[in-house]
RNA sequence: GCGCCUGUAGCUCAGUUGGAUAGAGCAACGGACUUCUAAUCCGUAGGCCGCAGGUUCGAAUCCUGCCAGGCGUACCA
């Protein structure tokens, strides 16, 4: 719609310049927007204002000669000139009408696009240590990097979800170490248990494992070998169980990868390697330092210590090297917002590498406060024990979660009510959505029982002249903006621009709803509005997919 | 000290690559179920958009400086 409109502009601006209304047939950049308030009409361009200094005339006069220029077409009902100068555009109903056979025939692929020019994007996220449980934060950050990665493939992106595990170095290490150390207490040995141990249940559970599978004897062997074997099996069991936990919170990743791989097919050495030939790795104290700093980092940082172990950032390179190495044009990372200063160096490294700084997209993501009844929840990390994701899946529901997750921008912190995402009333946002898919299910259902339509999934909606209501145009308006909508949510990386999409497109329904009736004695309105009413239906689930979350027939 | 994020209604937050008169939910108050699901709707009230400058036809939005909060500033992961 916005093109045509601004196409309408440009004819009329053309025809007025030669017709020497307009003395220069140069024309810059406008804007098309929908103005907030409805005396300003259904679209508004500031073309004449841009225009000013061009035209060396006034706004005013300028919008007057491409009012007058302008060929009325069935779909404008009328032009204004308003303010400092906006021409201001007021649709007929029927130019609405369209969207729905548009979304009917679309269906699934209703808001899809092609600006991704099918570009190959990867987004690596949650990739959590294989320490410990998924808890709330790397809930958020499974939804959002879930959703983002959605999202962009349904904008017509080549889409690869990626996990990173962390399964080599010191905290794997640690793990097999607090392991080792519980299953010597079991059999009795007096041990003080480290600080720097991992502390959590689930610690004595494996260890448990362990004993009841090896036997008693197990303590007796190698110690070394022992907690080699009990790092391997608990880190083994724990990725296990965070895959579980992944998959009942409804993210799927295409690719696991493995950090420890890097180092067994030499790609960690190769990278030092390369980067020391280029003069950007250099020694200093025992240890090899990168040039960040070349690179915009406010110091260079370490990549291999005094010791002779490589640091997470040597690995982390040669992971971002080896993605690009893959065919990625785009590396999209999501990091929790305490990571943040790991940024520049990450960027450094890839800049380091010949790739653009364009190609890599962090997105941080901020805390989450755990509430119970607007109560902060406290969570001991002393003794190691905090609500993991799937406490939070478990008591609030799955849908609840997601919903909730990405009702807000990440940039900001988010609060988590668990007694609020439990409620099903108006309180909970994520009710409120999915009983507009419900409702209209029913109407669908009762409407095929009384035989005003034989199939739901009837293909043309017919007679949609008769959709004339103030609430029927608002709602035709918003189903038609769902495609920029999603565009602007994968040019932002913003999944809660789809959530308030949601919410306010569930706010004109329910309006509709409680105003109208869909199923009347007028049998051509009744199939008018079934259509309305199924396209909106398509829409809503379309929209609650991209965010994970179902779309139910009945609730 | 430096870096990143945040500051909008009593609370939680939206605010379209700068647009005209600032938006929603919750909480408060008053209404609407003999109906296709009241998990809903309608109405009322509520604002120095943190503060101060700057950029221009025009700023919640962009720039600078302050103030406040969160996080980070390791040869940790």
């Amino acid at each position: 719609m916005k093109h045509t409109i601004r196409r309408i502009v440009l004819n009329a601006a053309q025809k007025a310049f030669e017709n020497g209304e307009l003395p220069s047939g140069r024309f810059p950049e406008m804007e098309i927007e929908e103005p907030r308030h409805k005396s300003q009409g259904d679209f508004s361009t500031n073309f004449a204002m841009v225009s000013a200094s061009i035209q060396k005339m006034a706004p005013g006069k300028i919008a007057e000669s491409i009012v007058s220029s302008i060929e009325k077409g069935s779909l404008i009902e009328k032009v204004e000139i308003a303010g400092p100068g906006f021409i201001n555009f007021f649709l007929s109903n029927k130019a609405w009408h369209p969207v729905i056979d548009r979304i009917l025939e679309q269906d699934k692929a209703y808001g899809s696009s092609d600006i991704g020019q099918n570009e190959k994007v990867q987004v690596e996220f949650v990739s959590a240590n294989p320490t410990g449980p998924l808890h709330v934060g790397h809930g958020r950050g499974a939804a959002v990097g879930d959703s983002v990665g959605n999202i962009l493939s349904f904008a017509g992106f080549d889409v690869q979800k990626e996990y990173y595990i962390n399964d080599s170095g010191r905290q794997i290490r640690t793990l097999g170490t607090s392991v080792w150390l519980r299953l010597l207490q079991m059999t009795g040995k007096e041990i003080k248990f480290p600080d720097d141990c991992y502390k959590g249940g689930y610690i004595k559970d494996l260890a448990c494992e362990i004993l009841e599978k090896e036997g008693k004897d197990f303590v007796l062997g190698d110690e070394k070998e022992a907690i080699e074997f009990c790092a391997k099996f608990a880190a083994e069991k724990i990725l296990q169980g965070i895959k579980d936990d992944l998959a009942g919170f409804g993210v799927k990743f295409n690719q696991f990868f493995s950090e420890q791989s890097l180092y067994d097919s030499g790609r960690v050495q190769k990278a030092i390697e390369e980067f020391t030939s280029k003069d950007l790795i250099y020694r200093k104290d025992g240890a090899l330092w990168f040039k960040t700093k070349d690179f915009g980092d406010e110091k260079n940082r370490v990549v291999v210590r005094n010791n002779g172990r490589t640091t997470y950032f040597a690995s982390d390179i040669a992971y971002h090297m080896e993605k690009y190495e893959r065919g990625f044009q785009k590396v999209i990372d999501v990091w929790g917002a305490d990571h943040h200063g790991y940024i520049k160096r990450i960027d450094a490294s890839i800049v380091a590498s010949g790739r653009k700084s364009e190609q890599f997209e962090v997105i941080l993501i901020q805390l989450v406060n755990l509430l119970r009844g607007g109560k902060p929840f406290q969570m001991s990390t002393r003794a190691g024990e905090f609500v993991t994701l799937k406490d939070i899946v478990d008591e609030v529901g799955r849908d609840a979660a997601r919903f909730m997750f990405l009702s807000r921008s990440y940039d900001s912190g988010l609060d988590f009510d668990l007694e609020l995402a439990k409620q099903k009333n108006s309180q909970n946002p994520v009710y409120y959505v999915q009983y507009v898919h419900a409702r209209i299910t029913g109407i669908l259902l009762k409407a095929k029982k009384e035989n005003i339509i034989r199939d739901i999934d009837f293909n043309k909606g017919k007679h949609l002249h008769l959709l004339d209501a103030g609430e029927e145009i608002h709602l035709l308006k918003i189903l038609s903006t769902f495609g920029q909508t999603v565009e602007k949510s994968a040019k932002t990386l913003h999944p809660h621009v789809i959530f308030t999409y949601l919410m306010s497109l569930a706010s004109a329904f329910h309006g509709y709803y409680n105003k109208h009736k869909v199923i009347t004695d007028e049998k051509e309105l009744t199939r008018a509005r079934l259509s309305l009413v199924l396209g909106v239906k398509k829409v809503i689930r379309n929209g609650l997919t991209l965010l994970g979350v179902t779309a139910p027939e009945r609730m």
